[in-house]
DNA sequence: AGCTTTTTGAAACATTTGGTTCGAAATTCC
DNA sequence: GGAATTTCGAACCAAATGTTTCAAAAAGCT
């Protein structure tokens, strides 16, 4: 199943490249992008300059592979709280304090790569990335929205692409606040009145006419 | 009522110091403020750099005044969208639309400084501004639904404080999609779509019992 | 042990950046 | 017109920053 680990030839690398990279998420989270330097990546991976650009290459591929893996992770922990829970409001609930929890551990600087760090630079690929992650979570949460109608746990005329929407805006208005320093507490029970609003049943419909 | 300008004694200025500001706004909100750099702002306000320093002090003042007006203008013209329209609903939507309106607006980059840009910054008294801005934002979006309870137009039992949260975060969440180059004409629909989530009419309470 | 391979730490280098200095320019006051 | 006052543009300086070079170190291979 796993590859064999078959002993490099040379002087054996003082760092693990894993370990290195969260550490550079961290220092992007504290900092930003533009805020960062090649001395605070040093410093805080614990990689040696030289090592650093041989094996990561210069600050925008450090970020790139940084946010890719970011996003890689949250986006799983995401699918996870969306898609286990058997009701909607739980699937709801566990999406948004996910968002809050991410952008609240301790151990990190508060805030997300994602919706504050990312948006903020300027380069294509970032940009790219960024809207396709968008797109991936938008989809996700759409799906989670259809399969609770094909359940019968919310009408089939439930308005999914803009509830989804307004899903993801709630959840990027948490993770601002996260970052502008508003305690987790508070955002965690936010984060259910949240999804209640998305969810409470209507009297009309969702949309109004005309 | 205006003080008749006495010409001052020496050369006269080369530049307007609000229209300097405005475009050190620009500056910043292309940038972020890590981003940028003295010469950026010498080259966009149209300031020598020794007059800069000389009339507007270091960056980070700069900055502040940038904020400080930023969030005056945009306050303002949120609290007229709010406050202005009879009914509620016109109301929250102006409101919401103020905000992709100004997150989106031709010349400057798209994004919100207070948003996007200062939440990054670490500084405290960058800090504590953004905290009283929001509060402010907060108590505007508050007291305009209890006007609308004191009219009739909303039950009483309306959770005001809980629903003004949820609209700020998601003016936040279509400010950040903004910054992420979404295009206007999606995010003011969206912002209509996110002031009936708000305001249709509920079969039963607001939250849900225990 | 000696050779090869790879990583490392320190230093070196060029560029950018934040901030100041200084003489020239533009204006008012006498 | 000339002195006083304020601003401007160019140049300057020191510190920070991005990137590379190089010899020494640490491992495997024979």
């Amino acid at each position: 199943m796993f590859q064999k680990a078959v002993k490099p030839r040379g002087r054996p690398r003082s760092f693990d490249e894993n370990d290195a990279l969260e550490q550079a998420t961290r220092v992007f989270r504290a900092k930003g992008y533009d805020g960062v330097t090649i001395d605070d990546l040093v410093a805080g991976m614990g990689v040696g300059r030289p090592s650093l650009y041989a094996v990561f290459g210069d600050k925008r591929t450090i970020f790139l592979r940084v946010l890719r893996a970011y996003a890689e992770a949250k986006g799983a922990r995401a699918a996870k709280a969306l898609l286990s829970p058997s009701t909607l409001r739980d699937s709801l609930v566990g999406f948004l304090r996910e968002a809050v929890e991410s952008a609240t551990a301790e151990g990190s600087a508060p805030g997300c790569l994602l919706v504050c760090v990312a948006p903020l630079v300027n380069d294509a690929e970032v940009r790219q990335f960024l809207q396709d992650a968008v797109a991936g979570g938008l989809a996700l949460v759409e799906r989670r929205f259809r399969d609770a109608i094909s359940a019968g746990e919310i009408p089939s005329d439930f308005p999914a692409v803009a509830r989804a929407s307004q899903v993801l805006d709630l959840s990027r208005g948490l993770t601002v606040r996260a970052q502008m320093g508003m305690p987790r507490e508070t955002l965690l029970k936010d984060a259910e009145e949240a999804a209640d609003l998305v969810l409470l049943p209507r009297r009309g419909n969702a949309t109004p006419e005309g």
